[in-house]
DNA sequence: CCCTTGTTGATACATTTGTATCAGCAAACT
DNA sequence: AGTTTGCTGATACAAATGTATCAACAAGGG
């Protein structure tokens, strides 16, 4: 049986050319015809892999959350064995916020697909919504963490802290992208509220 | 000359329409029939008034912002004269959160735009972009008044409180409104949040 | 060599959508 | 009464779009 293309990776190439759309020009101009320009590949392709639009949409939130997952985790383990909690944190926050192409792009996207869900919730599927819970999740059991160690300010939730966290990091980067703010401004503005979060003294 | 009509109304009547749809089946869905119909209006009345789609979008936009601005201008004077900075802070975010149907559609209408405005800056006029940076310069206003008071927490920069607020503010109002927090829940963490940021002593 | 697989091309087609046109009707002000 | 203004209806039309169909070709494995 011949197979001489991986199908994974040319779904891929058709996703992340949805993605580079999205970022570019929106998510309303994303069509089928588009799509497969963007790629290189023919519309029929396009068809042969995604068969339906909705289908090809769900497949590029997918591919996202696992390529944003992947990046995180890259990062994360970087930073060696036993890194500060607060080190942790940062390193999340500052992957994630729209700095350079590539995070601004994935922040447009995840936007994107936010408003989308808020009006219909079958195509920004499950999947979707899961990854910031699971993101949340994280730093919440990271604020945990540095609450066990002591490191954390006197009278702090740690799960109230991580969805604050999160919260800051989603609107603030809304307005750095739409040019309301420096990324630096931003990044300040969050890093002036951890230095609240976590106890002055210590290392 | 006879006047039978007031034009800023049916103008009203019909971006009222628009917003509608909006938050119900979203900014995708919006179309010059879609929105007659929902006015209750003929298709020609919607170009009679509103010449282009993109004008009608701008219209739009312009009109959410000065209804949220007389919303908020109208409950803060209720608070009665000379009322707690934190008071007027409090209600301010408790108003544009999206705890009932009303902030409900104004925060997929207000998210919508700014994705809209991510990637077509064009369409997404400075009037609405103007709109937040005015709430986020009006509540630094009100930090700074707090600061002046003695009100607030050593090491706090106004203008910084102002745009962690707002941020958080934006973005735990997309969690809420994508279902995955309760308004109770962030309300919660704003207030546990902004009891870090004012002075426990003092009343 | 043959057959399966990956891929393209050329269309086709019904729908939707923004925009435009022309005629006409009802009401109200002068 | 007449004229202006607000509004509707019926259509028209080109462009875009999701989806579907049929034929064909290249390449690699058995």
């Amino acid at each position: 049986m011949p197979k001489l293309a991986d199908h994974e990776q040319r779904r891929a190439q058709i996703t992340d050319a949805l993605l580079r759309i999205v970022a570019a020009t929106g998510l309303h101009s994303v069509t089928m015809r588009a799509v497969a320009q963007e790629a290189g590949v023919s519309l029929r392709l396009v068809q042969y892999y995604f068969q339906t639009k909705e289908r090809l949409l769900l497949a590029a939130v997918e591919h996202v959350g696992t390529r944003l997952a992947d990046r995180l985790a890259t990062r994360v383990r970087g930073l060696g064995e036993d890194p500060g909690h607060r080190e942790v944190i940062e390193t999340i926050v500052g992957e994630v916020f729209p700095t350079d192409a590539d995070s601004r792009m994935l922040h447009i996207v995840y936007t994107s697909y936010a408003v989308l869900a808020m009006t219909s919730p079958e195509l920004a599927g499950e999947r979707f919504l899961g990854d910031p819970d699971a993101l949340e999740r994280y730093v919440a059991g990271r604020f945990q963490a540095a609450a066990d160690a002591g490191e954390l300010a006197d009278g702090t939730d740690p799960r109230a802290e991580a969805a604050a966290l999160m919260g800051m990091y989603g609107g603030l980067g809304t307005s750095v992208v739409l040019g309301q703010r420096t990324a630096a401004d931003a990044l300040a503005v969050i890093g002036h509220h951890l230095d609240r979060v976590f106890r002055p003294r210590r290392t």
